[in-house]
DNA sequence: TTTATTCGCTAACATTCGTTAGTATATTAC
DNA sequence: GTAATATACTAACGAATGTTAGCGAATAAA
């Protein structure tokens, strides 16, 4: 019937792309189906392939999406010159500012990325194995110069990456603190864990 | 065809439950479909339904059968008479064990609970906010007589529960430490980040 | 104004899904 | 041996899925 938005404005598609996001979180990506999607998009589904190529599409780019910006912090932070004890620190502030402010788009990329199709899925599990090699060389780094305890690096990159997706659950809290309390709180139990006793 | 076991032998559904859990885990409890269970039973589709009563039974008694064993576990460390910091230490060992011994269920009551249907769902929230509750409580009183650091409760059993888990991502690793020295850096890393600096 | 393009719609498609009905066979109880 | 029960099978159902085809109206380009 009618068209919601100009021709002109070719964010049609990003809108799309954020109701996914959020249907996949709330749903699951195999529970969430085309059709609901139309509805929150205020559309029917066959419209939607005006826009989009699949609905494993829409998977491909929120995932990749996500993927990137992480990977272009790890890029940044390997290049500052501060100690790694900072930088881990600056990570964790990355991923809980991420996991706060873009949180649909992270938990799809955390919790649904199984559902990519092939080419796809491999290339983002081997960003993903990167990522967390990436960031377990810099923990290496500060356990041979004594600023960080002596651990197991690569548990700690799992515990770390899985402690901050548990904001999925402060996000859906009622009774929540703020998201700097949180934040710090953060910091301070998981950097805690690290440095060594003094 | 021919039947795989004995008659007098109730183990049927117990067969049935456990391929489950190993299915919803790797597929994710909507993609995995009754013909793919079926499947790795070594049955028809249809057969599964002398033994069960619909799919969703299956995810309510693998999840109901694992908050259970976590909710006993709870009244147990209540009632012992241990300093409030070994009593989240012994939780997290508890944790850690069930992640690694029965990881398919566990893994399935931690990520696939959202398709439980409502009366179980409800039931199942509840059961998961009061847990959380209890450990939080245990927290807060080891904060109150100066056995842990001052921090936000909830976020730490957040933090907790959450990196516990990411042993989903060890249990997949190909060059896995073993699992008790995999328990003992959690455990320095998590309890670490606890204890007030000395 | 005419022409081309964008983007909505309805209708329909082939698959796959969970599940039921009805039947046959093998085991157990008597 | 006979009756009863447990459990497997084949066939089929209705519903839901992702997606395509084709059409009409609105916008943009000429």
């Amino acid at each position: 019937m009618a068209r919601i938005q100009t021709h002109n404005n070719s964010s049609r598609k990003e809108l799309i792309l954020s109701k996914a996001a959020a249907l996949f979180r709330e749903k699951g990506f195999k529970a969430a189906s085309m059709r609901h999607l139309a509805e929150s998009v205020g559309v029917e589904a066959a419209s939607l392939y005006n826009h989009i190529k699949s609905k494993t599409e829409l998977l491909h780019e929120l995932c990749f999406g996500v993927a990137n910006r992480f990977m272009q912090k790890m890029d940044e932070v390997e290049a500052a010159k501060i100690p790694d004890i900072e930088k881990i620190e600056d990570l964790i502030r990355f991923h809980i500012y991420q996991m706060i402010h873009h949180y649909e788009e992270v938990y799809v990329c955390d919790r649904e990325w199984k559902y990519l199709a092939d080419p796809y899925l491999s290339n983002f599990q081997n960003q993903r194995r990167m990522y967390r090699k990436r960031f377990a060389a810099i923990i290496e780094s500060g356990i041979r110069n004594n600023s960080i305890k002596p651990i197991d690096a690569p548990t700690a990159v799992l515990i770390l990456l899985h402690a901050i997706g548990g904001i999925e659950s402060w996000h859906r809290s009622t009774q929540k603190i703020d998201a700097d309390a949180l934040t710090q709180n953060m910091v301070t139990i998981l950097g805690g864990g690290l440095k060594p006793a003094s």
